[in-house]
RNA sequence: GCAUAGGUGGCAGAGUGGCUACGCGUCCGCCUGCAGAGCGGAUAUACGCCGGUUCGAAUCCGGCCCUAUGCUCCA
């Protein structure tokens, strides 16, 4: 078997083969630190965390490197807003703080490195430098602009229509380039207000003074250009080439055109030789985004819905296919993870019980989890298909319930099994996180107190008065469950 | 307009030539004091439209319609 990865580059579906055997570099283009992370940013971490794990599952040596991107005119937009901080980079990593907070609730594996644009201006420099010696940039005014023109390969990945309409003069932003389309590597000076002003909340006092942070250079005191930084930190952090360059699907132009572009013509070598795009999230017909304040943030969907839910919902669709956001999306989600999460319960606590030396052997469970396992690797070899991949998760999960369900002794091989698979695929690769079930559960006196006369009236008969108990315990975040033999008890 | 992805049952979402997708929902049954969970079963004429290729098409080919994203703020 063999790992098969839609390239953007090409479009097509291709055999996944690293620079260095066992080992893959990865750099995913991060955020830009202006805001609150929302669901859209999520899903694309997700889906590219778990890119990540099943590369390590298949035994490459993985180096992850994420940036954030905390030069931008989005920032500068929010000085003195809130307690933010009254300069860009304070801002900046107010956000950062942000955003980390939520990849480390959504218990997302840490990349190696968060490098940040304003820490590699000496890199970037160099960068542009070399480029006005290899003629593919030229100096206009304090700032310096790559030439599209002196780069054949331009339009490879996003493949816009290069036309005369391409080339044709569009009536702004003329001035100091040669050509509309070259982009700025470094820019002149501070920010001037009217870049910011579309970005300021109308309700802030608007910037009337050019600000934002600067930097010295060869061509006076500026600022680094947008697509620059990710060349420099992608080359630092890993290498010339790279195995896999990873964003939204919105980056592709003109981001990760440009940084293509600059960085060949700099080096001579391949930048990336995978590219890969992750699609949108909608709300309502649209993409989420910032701009759009169409957004539901990280922060509150964890503390609305549990991170183990969020991460349902996003890897519910493959990565190569936009979702749609809604409350019912949500709220299945949220079913098909305690329908998972019951069951590994269920299973653990079946565990903890008597008899572990049990002979009861259920070839159907045992078969069923080799074939689950078997499913759920050829479901990620395929592009990362995480919704095939779920449902071989789902069997493991009907395989428990039926044999718990059908079994007076259980096979106890066969649940350590099951126990095993949804440990190494769940849990590790799709990275879930389950509570395992614990007999020594401990409960504030209020609740023991409550569970103790819940259990009396149901021993007397006193149905509505146990009933009614039960509403209590619920409202105060305690599961009750009632079989046959006794009544279990759990926080929610 | 151009480019890139999509359009699948009530919802959501896999599936690239013949085989029940998984799930959520709804309904019936079992179990249970009841509820929930779980199990068993049912429900859904599903494949944007029109042609073509084929013994056979959701799947391949052609045309058309629609949606999203991008076309210098964006995961």
């Amino acid at each position: 078997m063999s790992l098969f990865i839609t390239n953007s580059l090409t479009g097509k579906k291709e055999k996944f083969k690293p620079i260095t055997p066992n080992s893959v570099s990865i750099y995913f283009c991060g955020l830009t630190v202006s805001d609150l992370p929302h669901l859209g940013h999520a899903r694309a971490w997700v889906h590219v965390d778990v890119m990540r794990r099943w590369l390590e599952y298949l035994g490459f040596s993985v180096t992850y490197v994420e940036n954030f991107t905390d030069i931008n005119e989005k920032i500068v937009a929010r000085l003195g807003e809130s307690d933010y901080g009254s300069s860009e980079s304070e801002v900046a990593t107010y956000f950062i703080n942000k955003a980390l907070e939520d990849m480390n609730s959504l218990g997302l594996k840490s990349a190696h490195v968060y490098p940040k644009a304003s820490e590699h201006i000496p890199e970037i420099i160099a960068i542009i430098s070399s480029l006005i010696d290899s003629n593919h940039a030229y100096e206009s005014n304090g700032s310096v602009y790559f030439d599209v023109s002196s780069f054949d390969n331009y339009g490879a990945l996003s493949k816009p229509n290069l036309d005369e309409e391409f080339f044709s003069d569009s009536p702004e932003e003329v001035s100091d380039k040669r050509h509309p389309h070259d982009f700025a590597l470094w820019k002149s000076g501070q920010v001037p207000p009217e870049s910011i002003s579309k970005y300021r909340d109308s309700n802030l006092p608007p910037i009337t003074a050019p600000s934002g942070d600067v930097w010295d250079s060869p061509w006076g005191l500026g600022r680094p250009g947008w697509h620059i930084e990710c060349s420099a930190m992608s080359m630092t952090h890993l290498s010339n080439t790279i195995d896999i360059h990873a964003g939204g699907q919105d980056l592709m132009f003109p981001h990760h055109e440009n940084e293509k572009a600059q960085s060949e013509a700099s080096t001579g070598e391949n930048f990336a030789n995978f590219w890969i795009h992750v699609r949108l999230l909608e709300t309502h017909g649209e993409k989420m985004s910032s701009s759009l304040k169409n957004y539901f943030s990280v922060a509150n969907a964890i503390s609305e819905f549990g991170p183990n839910s969020i991460k349902m919902f996003l890897i519910s669709t493959s990565y190569h296919s936009h979702q749609a956001y809604s409350e019912s999306a949500l709220h299945e989600a949220v079913e098909r993870w305690r329908r998972l999460e019951r069951a590994y319960l269920r299973t653990t606590n079946a565990l903890l019980e008597p008899s572990p030396h049990s002979t009861t052997t259920d070839e159907n469970l045992r078969k069923s989890i080799e074939s689950s396992v078997r499913n759920f690797q050829t479901a990620l070899d395929d592009d990362f298909n995480t919704r095939e991949a779920l449902v071989a998760i789902f069997d493991v999960v009907n395989s428990l319930n039926q044999h718990l369900e059908t079994h007076e002794e259980y096979d106890h091989f066969g649940l350590n099994l099951a126990i095993k698979t949804l440990d190494d695929l769940a849990r590790d690769v799709l990275g879930f996180s389950f509570v395992v079930a614990d007999s020594n559960e401990s409960f504030s006196d209020t609740i023991t107190s409550l569970i103790d006369s819940r259990e009396q009236e149901r021993s007397k008969g006193n149905y509505d008065k146990a009933d009614e108990i039960r509403k209590e315990l619920e409202l105060l975040g305690i599961i009750v469950e009632d079989t046959a033999e006794e009544s279990t008890y759990r926080h929610k």
